[in-house]
DNA sequence: TCCATTGTTTGACGACAATCGAACAACAGG
DNA sequence: CCTGTTGTTCGATTGTCGTCAAACAATGGA
């Protein structure tokens, strides 16, 4: 558990990505990480359990859409910005413009 | 079964365009639209069942993707190109793009 | 009118996904 | 140590998805 898994930058899947981005929960996370930077797992104010949170974020993570630093007795989560322009270019900015204004 | 439901242009959801370019079989018959244009469904060379292309058509086009257009006994499908462009700018650019070569 | 073609619908099946409560693990501070 | 905080994992439930075969519908042509 100390070590989380982030697929490389050449591993990430478009479908995985798109499917990792089509549940309106994780996009509100990606959008939120867009917004502010870096934010640990419970300052999103979401209204699902720990668990569920647990879940989008493992889905998000295994995606390669995010990357988590673990840091004392939180999980700071942030966007992988770059790796996705490298990968699919213009990708990440053309979901959150139409994800509507921030 | 003579008029297809398309949602109008105002209605194209987010998530549910991402969900549905989420599946590599469908993936690859937008890709095919794009680079093709107008096409009958018989005519992708996919090794699924009628049955099931049929059911990728239909989410295809409730999600908004296609617009299906009936003449004879065929259905000929087209992207929505100036809808989803009109709607959610450069997503479809760079979905197509991320997809790999045409 | 009969038949072949094209695509949809139905019903079924197995696989997977979203959700939750509860138990667990790791850490920080007293 | 003990305790509270933060987040993960487990087990279970409920629902959805992708797939297929079979039946059906609509059309055009022989």
């Amino acid at each position: 558990m100390r070590n989380l898994q982030h697929p490389g930058r050449e591993q990430l899947d478009l479908p995985a990505v798109l499917y990792a981005l089509s549940d309106p929960t994780r996009l509100e996370i990606v959008r939120r990480l867009a917004a502010d930077g870096e934010r640990a797992c419970g300052t999103f104010g979401l209204s699902a359990t720990k668990a569920t949170l647990s879940h989008h974020f493992k889905v998000l993570r295994e995606a390669g859409l995010i990357q988590t630093r673990v840091e004392g007795v939180h999980r700071y989560n942030s966007l992988r910005k770059q790796d996705l322009e490298a990968r699919f270019p213009g990708l990440l900015k053309a979901v959150l413009k139409a994800s509507g204004p921030c």
